[in-house]
DNA sequence: TTAGGTGCAAAACCTTTGCCATCCC
DNA sequence: GGGATGGCAAAGGTTTTGCACCTAA
């Protein structure tokens, strides 16, 4: 059972408060202005039981190794979180949304990635 | 100048040979049955190279911290290439290409990331 | 000849974990 | 009391880098 705690309270706040989407030592950076003595160990803790609990998303996939690919040409992929296999997923790429959002906010865009995350067939529930 | 040499022909022969989405470890063991004293270190450099190149892809973006965001829900990101921040974009997530997905291929689909990637305001060349 | 590449090992970096004291329920 | 939590520091895993020696152009 997850317990309440002042820390935990802290890093959710500074993570609500944020329009950056910080890092772990930027939250441990603005928690320490509150708790002073607390542990970077102790903000990986709570990042991970927040993430768990669906109330922050993790962007990316660090900590975890890089996959490489072979194909040059950009397209989709599906990974398999408890297998943690890649797939190619077929299909065309829909290169119109990166000068749709192009147009809207007026960054240039180069290229997107999509990833869809799910259970492969091997590992059906 | 890029120069060749049988360990950067050797990692990219092994990368289109590949199903997977492997790992530069696995990479590693594989040309190692060519090139048994090859480093891992030079298979680090080489795929820095061959993605530098535009002839491989470097999925997800491990090896960068992890971010956070305080918002639960799914909604897409842009990150700058040149100064590194991430901004949120904002509009509908269309859930519906998950289900499509998995009417495709038969997999439980869960979610899906998207990503664009592109230089911000500031950052304009 | 010489700038770029390689092997090796050490360093760097981010994240997780073990241990023990502490705090709630 | 006893499981959950936190601080600290050490360990762990992945990626990068310094250095001296090669090698392709």
């Amino acid at each position: 059972m997850i317990r309440k705690s002042k820390q935990k309270e802290a890093i959710f706040k500074v993570l609500k408060g944020a329009t950056s989407h910080p890092t772990a030592e930027w939250v441990y950076e603005q928690v320490r202005q509150e708790i002073p003595n607390i542990s970077l160990g102790t903000v990986y803790r709570g990042l991970k039981l927040l993430k768990r609990n669906g109330e922050i998303l993790e962007l990316g996939f660090a900590g975890t190794q890089s996959r490489f690919d072979g194909k040059a040409e950009n397209h989709y992929h599906f990974r398999c979180l408890k297998c943690n296999h890649i797939f190619d997923v077929e299909g065309p790429v829909d290169k119109k949304i990166n000068e749709r959002l192009a147009q809207k906010i007026g960054f240039t865009v180069f290229e997107h990635r999509l990833e869809f995350h799910g259970l492969c067939k091997d590992c059906q529930p």
